[in-house]
DNA sequence: ATATTGTTATTGGTATACAATATGCCGCAA
DNA sequence: TTGCGGCATATTGTATACCAATAACAATAT
């Protein structure tokens, strides 16, 4: 039903220049250079510059006036705020949307994880986004538009925290049981446990974050 | 220290046609005529596309490909999700600003406060900003930068609502004395304190809200 | 009255140009 | 050699002109 929607020149370049941040293919320390970036896109600079101010407030990159954009640095103070957020968020959010989701948004959370589940089994490119797709299914039938876009925004943030440092350690069994639980409770709507399970599930994905990044440290 | 940040046209631009938004100047039904509107405040069309796409992301706006962009309406829910966000963030992140806060960051607090006062007396146009200011000044301190955006926005959203509901009916005594016990406590760096009168003045507007809200209903 | 067609207005996008600023290089002096 | 000032260049931010696609609207026909 949502098929006919027309996604203008920024949007599309909003979703590939996110996905080129997100894998990590644009240095940090460099201005994006918008006329090169544009040709090679083959678009002009205008809606690219769009794009950018989007990203902007997704909080990937930072505009520093004529100087251009950069891509933000991780840190883990950033990590900690995210999560810190998400934790505050997120449950809550799931909890209230387990409660209101009709058939078609319950099928479309199944599928969401069963997309997760292959794309984990075959290590493929798009475990972030399909994670994300996943945590998404589980909020947005709250109906809270607000709160829905500010968690995409922070599972976007997120996501460049679980690429660099924990992807790389291979498949994550214990994640797979988390968002299985998750599920099955948020399909039961069980509202308690679905708040529960969530906060174990982002804590626990915190911690294996502060173990790596305490490792990585200098 | 910071006099010299380079504002650019649509930083600027941002600022003017968000105060005119809140302000309820812009109508909400009708789409934003973009070269009329820029060629009025002597800019071209680019920037002020980019200061409109920021102000999607701030949620006042809402663009329709093709159709262009309109002034969101607004509704019960969405004052009641932004308020339970507030609740959810805002007194904790005051709180721990007031146990972060530098000398610097308290003076300007209280000077926040004051400016709020004045204007509260002289009932003046810039009510909405200057609380929204000083809130912020209670918010900032706490070195959390996503956190302090993602209120600054929420502070923007609620500021339509208490204009249209709340300020018509003159001048809020119960908000004043909320905002000097608040200041007070923040200042004697009592985080719980600081939490616990945070929760009770976003309570307390929001319920004033509800019932204009109830009794302006259909 | 309703449907259809044609006209107009507006947006989304491109190309181009230009001023302001930043960057990098070169030469010069210590 | 090292550090500094100044010039040349590159890039951004913005304006202008223009075009295609779409939406809104008016006029017409059924």
């Amino acid at each position: 039903m949502n098929s006919i929607v027309i996604r203008t020149l920024p949007d599309q370049l909003v979703d590939l220049v996110r996905d080129r941040i997100l894998a990590g293919l644009v240095p940090v320390d460099r201005a994006i250079r918008q006329d090169a970036l544009a040709a090679e896109l083959g678009v002009s600079k205008i809606p690219l510059r769009e794009a950018l101010t989007r990203l902007e407030q997704e909080g990937l990159v930072r505009s520093q006036a004529n100087r251009g954009f950069f891509v933000r640095p991780l840190s883990t103070e950033e990590a900690e705020e995210v999560y810190a957020l998400r934790l505050k968020l997120e449950p809550d959010a799931a909890a209230l949307a387990a409660s209101r989701a009709g058939e078609e948004e319950r099928q479309k959370a199944s599928a969401a994880l069963d997309a997760l589940d292959t794309m984990t089994k075959h290590n493929g490119e798009g475990v972030g986004a399909a994670n994300r797709a996943f945590h998404l299914a589980l909020i947005r039938p709250a109906g809270r538009s607000i709160t829905t876009q500010l968690l995409e925004r922070l599972h976007v943030l997120s996501d460049r925290y679980v690429r660099k440092h924990l992807e790389p350690l291979g498949r994550d069994e214990r994640a797979n049981e988390e968002h299985a639980e998750l599920l099955q409770r948020w399909l039961a709507r069980d509202e308690d446990g679905v708040a529960q399970s969530m906060h174990a599930h982002v804590q626990n994905t915190l911690e294996d974050l502060r173990r790596q990044l305490g490792a990585n440290a200098e």
